[in-house]
DNA sequence: AATGAATGAGGCTTCATTCAT
DNA sequence: TATGAATGAAGCCTCATTCAT
């Protein structure tokens, strides 16, 4: 019985995630939600109270896997290029699973500044995961193997880099005249790209310093 | 009465434009953008149509000179160095007139993939363009001034990193604590990194060669 | 079982006389009784068909033990001034345990009049209860005890005096600025103002005549 | 223009006032309240903003005349005999425009307490009244015109007797078989008998005293 | 007997757009 | 040219009721 539940619960809500962050159709109407999942709509409410509520749930949840992710790179113990480069790939690959998240992200953030918080991380541990990534980018700036940055304009970079491609996909995909193929080609090419724009040498392993 | 008349079609072209772009209010309703022109709501309608045609004018006229500016720096006969450089300054003073132009642009290709088309030059004229940076970026790899790298993604890096600072501002303002005048500051700091970041070495004339 | 059943079933009947005329909460939802009464919505389907059926229960037997007691008083061999002075006893009881139910009783006719009859005695019952009252009326006048004054009236003073202060109770604490204590013994005082008010000399036996 | 403008407007309101108070369908919908008055529902909000701010709109143009009629007799230099049976003239005229008013205000004062406050006359006019009326009250009973009662009781028979038979008027028809004709000749018979229950013996003119 | 799930009807409101002047 | 009035489509939400165990 409880199973039942949690599936037609679950289906609404995988439906909306399709919709929302996989279809891009960020506008979805409640009746368009509930079409789509082959229920009524009534009972969109019934588990969610409202659609924005149902809206914030998908987004946490969808949101949430990745950024656990992130933040487990950035504290491990690895060399700078090899957190990067794990981290691309996550990005990576949270963008072919959902192509239309960090475009809304992004897009969200400007709309209604004030949420963006609520995403981030806690002030105490960004405040931490920025010190270790300091370090190591003074570490790397030291060995010459990137040039001088300051940690805003490296991240910003590193970012940059990554997020865009994916947010601006369509325009990518129309400058150079890719379709998915050569679209999803073009994205894996990306993490060799990011590193060698970022990192003038590789530092695969610490034990090199 | 033709002044009048051009007056007033100027008036909500002008209101429109700071309430979609400058203040990011995208989904202005006809009914705010009268009203902040002090004007009758059917007004818009009588000059413009439909409200989606008077953005699309107002899109298309806030794009207009920026584009051109554009095109003319990359069909100049400047080094590759200097045209990106340029490029980049173009970019952030249009970021700095108009802040939510570049991520409503982004957002809105999500949504009308076909829409990206009208708003790229044409075929034809891009084919030139593409011709004369492949062979300049071509010639910067073989003096080992840039990295060997293909033209999508040197373009699709030079326009991340010029880009994605501006359509996530909040991002950034947020994670760095920057207030206005902090992330200006930052914006204008960007012009040398992503040089620095794109270039290993600079290349401020033809003359080099 | 049964036992168990009829529990329920009264919690439920109980309840929604709860919210129904002691909270005044007339307008209570199947959910909203349901949660006070901390069963599954469903149940009130269950046990009262709907929501309008189980209204009308709770209503009937809620009404039921006052009418009797009225229709007792009425059909007893007391004197008038006696009758109505038990009469107001009972309709200020009555008000104090269900302080909603007159007023609710009034706007429901007004709603749907038809319902009224329902909720009388029935015709030949009425008539004999006229009757009585009317020869009782004829003899107080006829030994000066009450101004001369037509059945009709005569009984409409006395219901709009016995009740409107009930019915009106907001307005009359507002007006007088009496909290609840207050209320409640303005509330008892009334039973002699209204005698006051229809007799010009009490008649509190059959004796004297 | 105006004209044409304010006719609408008005027809809206007179519209809801009929269903509301003449018609006593309190809950009539705005599709309702539009299909009555020929217009299209929006128009109901282009006017009223929302259902309850028409609501409120018509329920204070229509208490306002009354409201101003009552004050304006309780103010006059008239004996307390002649206010009493204006005041009663007045109650029944309303009543027998708006029959459904009456009740309303009851109903609504139960169920939203606090709205009564904004009915009824602020408070210093209020005390004004109350000391006038006191006044009176005890000059009558001095003279013996009336029994010696408080003010409170005083006002709450004489709202009872006239309000009672208003806000219960199909109880009154259903009780003694009145059709429409039948309870308007009673209602037009309370007047003296409110009177005559209230005064020992009337008093039109102070320069009895 | 009891329940969680599901439904359909109906209500209010907003908005872009059109009409009539 | 300009405007107030009017409209229809569409969206969200609530509720009583029914269904399937």
């Amino acid at each position: 019985m409880a199973e039942k539940t949690q599936q037609t619960e679950d289906l609404i809500k995988e439906t909306a995630m399709r919709l929302f962050f996989q279809k891009g159709h960020i506008n979805a109407t409640t009746q368009e939600i509930a079409d789509e999942a082959g229920v009524n709509r009534a009972l969109i409410h019934y588990y969610f109270r409202s659609r924005d509520l149902l809206f914030e749930k998908v987004l946490h949840e969808t949101l949430g896997a990745t950024r656990e992710k992130i933040d487990y790179i950035f504290s491990s113990q690895d060399t700078l290029y090899n957190k990067i480069s794990r981290f691309i790939d996550i990005f990576i690959d949270q963008n072919i699973d959902y192509p239309y998240l960090e475009n809304f992200l992004v897009t969200e953030m400007v709309k209604n500044p004030d949420k963006v918080k609520e995403l981030h991380p806690v002030e105490e541990k960004r405040e931490k995961l920025r010190r270790i990534l300091e370090e190591q980018i003074q570490e790397e700036i030291a060995s010459g193997r990137i040039e001088p940055i300051s940690i805003e304009h490296f991240m910003v970079n590193l970012m940059s880099l990554c997020n865009y491609p994916l947010i601006a996909k369509p325009m990518v995909q129309n400058f150079f005249g890719y379709d998915e193929v050569g679209y999803k080609k073009f994205l894996l090419e990306r993490r060799n790209v990011v590193l060698q724009t970022m990192f003038k040498q590789p530092n695969f392993s610490e034990n090199i310093k």
